[in-house]
DNA sequence: TTGAAAGCGCTAACAT
DNA sequence: ATGTTAGCGCTTTCAA
């Protein structure tokens, strides 16, 4: 009892030989009489004989294995889109291999070659930190790879999918703008990170459309955290830095604002109002809910996953690097209504 | 360039054989000569060459993964828990391979049977919702498994490790009783579910013991989500149920019943006092700070991992099952502070 | 329809 | 210190 069975045991019981327990294992359509068949499946459920895949896969040098490095699975903003990469890669039978890049380029790029040995049959980056030199060198091993939320040139990889952060920017700057905001406040995640850069491209546009100068006391980078809305936002209140709104590069960082705002006493969004982005589920649970630039990052994931797949499987069509755009979403720490469109 | 390289061609143009390639890959202490082993190590990385694991993993019967399923990485309460299993598997040179059950029976069945395909070397599984009928079954297959969260058979599992939920429901109980509260609401997700069961015996004792007889109409099972809690809420205080401080099975049920007081306009807590379950992140960041009776999920994910892959490598000690004490983490939803002790 | 044999990339005795 | 040989569990020609 327990026994491990293996295709040479089933091959054996039924006195046919591995090739034809291997043809009823794929099911290959022609090739094996029902009779055979119906014995064969019927000891291989009796004995509950299940197939190596690994096994298969390098015979097959074919994984049906799927990489996928994040930065941290316990970070909020990650969960719907693993759960999108995931989904879609169970409905087509490929298996997830997860890990954590702590964006540490060190920890990534030791987990891209653990991917490689691994022999996953692609890997999917999100919001990779390697830099190019790396990612340039990792094409040599020929896995197909695709980014998610990160701009790198075009030739590190098969395909990527990110958000148009500028100008997503760009409409919450328009609609705080437009709400009589003068002195607009930007805090955002790592500045040398491309969605950064980009809002802050959309940021500055934003401002210069409006014939206001960019105030450069107003602008702040530090990471994608709550903690760093928070205390970044309780210094510039306790220097006394004057501001009617913020526009906050991720919504972790927003409810940090948000945080930092109710502890002052300031009413959000009466007083001073605030756009976070990205569109996390934990913007909608909050209270307020934060209103925000939403990007939809399970619908990116499992394009991505698409992507992915139809390369590996030679079916890839044309358009593979794209740039989705963002829908802004207001809710309760701005004060307007939608405008009509 | 691109061009896979196997142990057989790194021998060849080492002009060594493949088994002393393989003791450097292994780096086996002993049996291969200076020279030899840097010559071998420099055409290695010259050519990118990487040992496929796949095919180590069928030569050892091996594979150094570990299949970790859960109900749903996109429920705010999976994150950290997923994050000690990695980080505990990567410290140990394991790879991590994830699916979502959705606690649907069928699919958690699926992708049981999945990672026996895949051979990996064990299995976590969170808040299984198989019958022990099944998990019976699976045993045959001989791959270690650990559950996470539910209370089994002890025979279904090579370990286990939960919180105390009697205990941990009680403590939530004894405050809010000595707050002087007699009409306590509890909900809670899935009444088959172990931790629900074991919730409400401890809401049970904790009334026997004050003297106060349970009041059916205040006891409603749905399920782990913001929705039930608010929606659930809504209906009680429409139907005019009375009550003066509710006990959630899980934080995001006591979310939702903190955001249904909300928007019927009662105070929290001085109106009702809530307390939730779990102690995830989200308890922390909303507004108000969620009470709650906090388990120690990424500590008891690593341990349940640890557990595992001493089993696995039979170094395992004894106690297999353990049970975790909760602790009562008083926040801004109940009144009091801490009870000194 | 079925089988024999070679091969996938690696490890592990057992020799030498 | 190194090589030979036989596997690991499966797939895949090529024949029959």
């Amino acid at each position: 009892m327990g026994k491990k069975y293996t295709i040479s045991d089933i091959a054996e019981i039924c006195n046919v030989s591995k090739a034809t327990v291997s043809r009823v294992i794929n099911n290959k359509s022609c090739g094996v009489g029902e009779e055979t068949k119906r014995r064969i499946q019927k000891t291989m459920k009796e004995l509950n004989y299940r197939p190596s895949s690994l096994a298969r896969s390098v015979a097959t040098s074919c994984s049906h294995m799927i990489g996928l490095i994040i930065p941290d699975v316990s970070n909020l903003f990650y969960p719907s889109l693993i759960r999108g990469v995931s989904d879609y890669l169970d409905e087509n039978g490929y298996s997830l291999c997860l890990s954590n890049s702590d964006s540490d380029p060190k920890k990534e790029k030791n987990h891209l070659l653990s991917m490689v040995d691994l022999r996953v049959d692609g890997v999917i980056l999100c919001s990779g930190v390697s830099n190019e030199n790396f990612l340039a060198q990792y094409r040599k091993y020929n896995v197909p790879i695709v980014f998610i939320g990160r701009t790198f040139d075009i030739h590190l990889s098969d395909g990527s999918i990110t958000g148009d952060n500028t100008k997503g920017a760009e409409m919450a700057m328009k609609h705080l703008l437009s709400s009589g905001n003068r002195r607009i406040v930007y805090l955002d995640g790592n500045a040398g990170v491309s969605g950064a850069i980009q809002r802050y491209e959309g940021y500055r546009q934003a401002l210069m459309q409006a014939g206001i100068e960019l105030d450069e006391s107003l602008v702040h980078f530090g990471d994608f955290t709550i903690e760093f809305g928070q205390t970044k936002l309780e210094e510039l209140i306790r220097f006394g830095v004057k501001f009617d709104a913020v526009f906050a590069g991720s919504d972790l960082i927003g409810i940090g604002v948000v945080k930092a705002l109710h502890a002052a006493g300031k009413k959000v969004p009466d007083e001073i109002e605030v756009i976070g982005f990205d569109g996390i589920e934990l913007s909608e649970i909050f209270e307020p809910q934060l209103s925000t630039v939403r990007k939809p990052h399970y619908d990116m994931a499992r394009e991505a996953t698409r992507m992915l797949l139809s390369i590996i499987e030679g079916t890839a069509g044309e358009i593979r690097h794209i740039s989705v755009q963002p829908t802004l979403i207001l809710r309760n720490t701005t004060r307007k209504k939608p405008i009509s469109n």
